[in-house]
DNA sequence: GCCATAATGTAACGTAATGAACATTACTAA
DNA sequence: TTAGTAATGTTCATTACGTTACATTATGGC
């Protein structure tokens, strides 16, 4: 149960009420989210002016977050910024030594994805990509949330995407052949099976496209076109960011390869959630 | 060979001119370095007040400080200031305001990542999920890679954790009930069916975590524990990249928390892969 | 199609803001 | 001492701020 606090920054005091605003207070709303100044400097008339309504609306805004007039709510917002500026090392700062660690791996693993897709590669892999029958997908554990990224946006840009699970690879690997291109990622404690199921096609004439962590790695025996990215580990486990970001990556070039086709395709996917009312 | 710039910070531009001051004006200045909050917020008549002096002398404190009234002196103090609050993230956010390269965006994103748990907030986050009896993931589309990082790796650290597929939410939602720990990843374009079901589990008694993009999203009405992430475009699709980095994040820290308990887990379940000869 | 109600805009009022002109005090030098 | 100048205080005009009361427009139910 919620226990009602007070609220004290300004997204937690906007929120708090964000049910029950009407589409004018929604505009202000937004305008002081995206501006943390404008409250704490503002005047009423400013606000008003900026979100293209009048002083009083700005008023009743104030009122419904609880506040006696735009007066108090403002005074409320300065003593939240005072606290702010006096101790910014330690409000800030906190927690962040625990967790630099991670940041500075995250970021030196994106770094690692833009090199490996420096110069044409790009735009060789995503040409690959592009003119393939159809597209294979395989992945082990740490690269499956990447595998699962690149099968549902690639399948709303083009046709023929499929990703090869466990438990169906038997049967579906038969359907591929030549003029196919295999995905494939994986990294250290390399899948058997991965392995195998990528071998597999390769013989078969697919063309393999591997995305993995290392040049020793299995995968890069079967293909030229292979790309290393690194894989930090964030707690006990390898992190899938890198390989979400490389898929999101290709699947933005080939986009942009594929221009009047790919749209096409994504506006008529777009209109039936539309009419399926999937959104709110 | 100092140049003569404009100083910029208030104490610089107390300092430059601090040779000349008249004795009262010393007193200003001494009380505006005291308190810096002073000259942001403070009219004349509150300086004056404060100082034990005259408006005036205030105006022409101003003056001496370079500035074509008070009035101008606070504009600059208060342009300052807004650079010292708005964070890191935030800057890059504005610097690169007109086209985004996929690179700064995925950066800034996972800015917002790590400053969505600062503080004490990864810690309280861990701590709900730790305590939870089961663990309910609910995620829309452009989340759905966070969700299934979030349940692959948590179900390595603690039972009970389930993933909400859009068929089978009808029947399992009753099965939450207090006790139990709601994750909600889900970003603008709202999923109404989420939504809802974020809703039913909320009603449920169910404590709700929300990984959203926008304080004004639905999901905020339900829960005092959310997180904002921004959500950057990398061509036409939303990425993923940021719900994955929350997703491990969180986990790591749970796992943490677990020490043994998890550790303990994660040996079984790598023992079992040992012996079933999954890597090669 | 009409009425009740919510949402928003307009007008007006009292208060307090800044800055400038003027007055007074303090200090220094002849 | 006294004249002159710098420092400070007083008064006032103008402006703009926040707020309330009232009018108008949109919205939703019947």
């Amino acid at each position: 149960m919620n226990i009602t606090k007070a609220p004290s920054s300004t997204p937690d005091l906007v929120a708090a009420v964000s049910s029950d605003l009407t589409p004018t207070e929604r505009l202000i709303a937004e305008a002081v989210l995206a501006e943390p100044t404008l409250l704490a400097f503002g005047t009423v008339s400013d606000l008003a002016g900026r979100v293209g309504t009048s002083r009083p609306t700005i008023v009743r805004f104030a009122n419904k977050l609880g506040f006696d007039g735009y007066t108090k709510l403002q005074r409320h917002v300065r003593s939240e910024m005072s606290h702010l500026i006096t101790r910014p090392s330690e409000r800030i700062r906190h927690n962040a030594e625990k967790m630099r660690p991670a940041k500075a791996a995250i970021s030196s693993a994106i770094e690692t994805v833009f090199s490996a897709l420096e110069g044409n590669r790009l735009a060789a892999l995503s040409d690959l990509i592009v003119k393939a029958r159809n597209v294979w997908i395989l992945s082990g554990e740490t690269s499956r949330a990447g595998a699962h990224a690149f099968l549902s946006k690639l399948s709303m840009v083009r046709p023929g995407v499929r990703l090869l699970e466990e438990h169906s690879m038997g049967t579906e690997l038969g359907n591929a052949g030549p003029g196919d291109v295999a995905v494939v990622f994986d990294f250290y404690r390399y899948r058997r099976q991965v392995v195998n199921a990528a071998g597999i096609l390769a013989d078969a004439g697919v063309e393999v496209i591997a995305i993995t962590d290392n040049p020793l790695s299995p995968l890069v025996e079967l293909t030229d076109n292979w790309c290393e990215i690194e894989v930090p580990a964030i707690g006990p486990f390898d992190s899938s960011v890198p390989a979400v970001a490389i898929a999101e990556l290709l699947v933005s070039q080939v986009a942009r390869d594929l221009q009047e086709e790919a749209t096409a395709r994504i506006d008529r996917i777009e209109a039936l959630w539309e009419t399926s009312e999937v959104f709110l």
